[in-house]
DNA sequence: GTGGTCTAGACCACG
DNA sequence: GTGGTCTAGACCACC
């Protein structure tokens, strides 16, 4: 369960928090029945209010995506899995396309571009 | 003044047409002395309220990126120049960091990755 | 907090607002870790849209004054002390200087001005 | 016909205008039958827009203080005497209260503020 | 025509 | 409970 808040994007936390668990149903990583941490580890991991944490839930219970059991904690549903990957990739999708528009304005080219993405493999890879 | 509004990301209009202003201006795009569009042209284009626009041209005059004249318009100050790229280059970095991360959750390697964005350089350039 | 607004003068509410709680802070009658009253609380007690008050705290965060935590408050800064005094003290003067040519021009000596401002003090200790 | 305008205040600039002249006439600095200078001395002592010294001359029209006469020039009216200065005196009254306020606020007394409107007769005359 | 102030009210995010 | 964003619309000031 690897989430990582960004504060400087001007994104809400929620949403962050709400996006990547969606993504990590999606590719896999987080498959029908797995536990989530509790709110408490969550909240301190991510160092975030706890409410701030209850409330993704309650968003994720209500889509279907998690069931919260009473005394033993958040798991997520066999619905989860279907095929929700179309969407995710949309999302990739725009964002692939937001940065090279970002890139271009500043007058950055594909070779450019593809150069910094590079690096950004480069640097996860020795992490 | 090419600005693009993503409603779906969750990041704050004000903060997109902010950005991509301060973009422009360390690109290039926009140099000093140059008259911004007015108000409502630019309320008119974005499809927002005029408010919102003003709120951001108050943020960009606060840091002196503009200046406003009464009943004249709105214009790129001097001091818009400088060397701000180093601050659009680090966040460039960083949105390039975060779409990479985003794939890797989605089990999409660098190969794939790559794929992507050269299709949005081929949509682009197709437009 | 006492805060005073005068609608009759042309003067707009935001800017008395903003002047007044400037004053504060450099009188010291608002000290660096003090919070403010909230939004809400302001804008009812001096009658005037939230927004308004929305607008003033937000120039002076982006003036450093205060400092705005979501969901807490808001507060003044350390940063709120240095010895903006001297500012202050030749907007009192340009202030009193006013109010003298006006008097000058209505016909009204100096012995009669000081009579008149008297008859503030005493109306205000009366209060 | 002294008119001063302070641009740091606040204070709308045809409102700064509009205010003095009414105070000349109730004063009797401006008596029925004066000429007031022409629009294009007024804005060149002034240095704003010949419009903005227009739109006050409409007004004082519409108030029936001045009186336009085509191709000879602008003129206090007989009505402009009658006896405004009770509000005149007023708005004076507001004024010194107002300064009396902002002294206290920065913890300025009765005392030192006399000091200070001396100084101003002192500079005054001196000039 | 330009920018600017203010109001009213809906809705969101964070603690 | 806190602050924050956005909309809609009236009205003002300046060129």
């Amino acid at each position: 369960m690897i989430i990582r808040i960004e504060k400087a994007t001007g994104v809400p936390i929620t949403r962050q928090i709400l996006d990547q668990i969606r993504t990590h149903c999606a590719s896999g990583a987080l498959r029908p029945g797995d536990q989530l941490p509790s709110v408490r580890e969550l909240a301190g991991e991510l160092m975030v209010n706890q409410n701030t944490i209850l409330r993704v839930l309650e968003r994720l219970e209500s889509e279907g995506l998690i069931e919260r059991r009473h005394g033993l904690g958040t798991f997520v549903t066999d619905k989860a899995a279907g095929d929700p990957m179309k969407v995710q990739m949309e999302q990739l999708s725009a964002e692939a396309d937001a940065l090279v528009h970002h890139a271009e304005a500043l007058g950055i080219g594909q070779k450019e571009l593809s150069k910094m993405i590079s690096a950004c493999y480069a640097r996860k890879n020795g992490d």
